[in-house]
DNA sequence: TTACAAACCTAATGCTTATTAGTTTTTGTA
DNA sequence: TACAAAAACTAATAAGCATTAGGTTTGTAA
């Protein structure tokens, strides 16, 4: 039987976790059989554990993945000098390309974390809390430096992220934006609304 | 063994389609079993049949209540004399409040409704769709009447539809914030933005 | 060419699933 | 009090699931 190629930059691991992704996002955890996964990667499924511990496992580091990318940016634009707002727009253009450009993963980190099993599910809970602290914090100052109206933050960050989130959408019916304008509008739209 | 006691409004059907409703929500369509929503109910999983047709159909029926319960407002919406800005802040409030008050029936709507079966998930796709392009148009009509800011009109009802969906992480580990200053926290935010 | 390891295969295990069949219990009514 | 219908139960069916066991093929390097 044909092997799989792992091109130079992706090990058959990273090829089944990429299959899995987009099979997760399709069918969601629990309906995406290791069978189904084996025929996307072009093999019987019991040789997929040559290469991984489990169909757990595959979630796990999808999700872990997403979270510690988010994590790390925002590490890195919390360490940038600048005014909350433009951190605050840098972080929304951050989860717009995310989104676009690793939609499966994201996807998937999005939707199926319920299924991560102990103690992955309290560690990826507790990482997403403490992500959405730090963004409330980020707006907290914007407010206080007088950069925002004063508004709840709490409602203000659940606004945001939920908003970019739902760009599943744009991707599941492309529609003929450019990715560019998209982003644009989008930021603007959160950023000052759309009332005259 | 004990009854069931269906209240004057509500049949055994609906005791199971509500609770099948939270089960499903808890634990994802796929994962929730017949014998957890038969324990939830206090009954047997086989006695379940005696009131349903099959899982499917208890999905269905939570899925299109959702749907039904959107077209509908919206019908009313459209046919109120009011300008578009107004009416859009109506549908805005519309949502959280159903996010708020059916939260169990709305999640699984969201996020269920990928395991509805032919020709359900069909339907329920065209349905979403044209609510979707009604909204659009509302918001078209909006922008011509120079109630709103020239935007592009499809992010703009992705970015309301999305933002009032997130509600959902709200309801998660409900904050000690009233549901007025919710609701009237996130229509100020989509409808004005938070840059001053 | 031979040897070794990695990766594949088939077959099997044991468990869970939704649903049906057939029977018994409960309930409401005459 | 008896009867019929509704609703419960137990037992069984058939299918699907992730995963393991054990043996075979393939690719690589000595």
């Amino acid at each position: 039987m044909a092997r799989i190629k792992p091109g130079k930059n992706a090990s058959k691991r990273d090829v089944i976790t990429q299959k899995a992704a987009a099979l997760f996002k399709n069918k969601g955890f629990s309906s995406a059989s290791m069978r189904e996964l084996a025929e996307a990667v072009g093999v019987e499924a019991p040789s997929l554990y040559n290469h991984i511990g489990s169909k757990s496992e595959l979630l796990q580091g999808i999700c872990f993945k997403v979270a510690n990318a988010f994590t790390s940016y925002l590490d890195s634009a919390e360490n940038t000098p600048a005014a909350n707002a433009a951190r605050i727009e840098q972080i929304i253009r951050f989860h717009i390309r995310m989104m676009l450009d690793h939609f499966d993963e994201v996807y998937v980190a999005n939707h199926e974390w319920k299924h991560l099993k102990e103690p992955y599910l309290s560690n990826f809970l507790i990482q997403r809390r403490g992500y959405e602290k730090r963004l409330i914090t980020l707006l907290v100052n914007g407010i206080a430096a007088k950069e925002f109206k004063q508004t709840n933050p709490y409602v203000a960050v659940l606004t945001i992220l939920s908003a970019v989130r739902g760009l599943e959408f744009w991707q599941q019916h492309k529609k003929n934006i450019s990715s560019q304008v998209l982003e644009d509008d989008m930021v603007n739209h959160l950023l000052k609304g759309i009332t005259k």
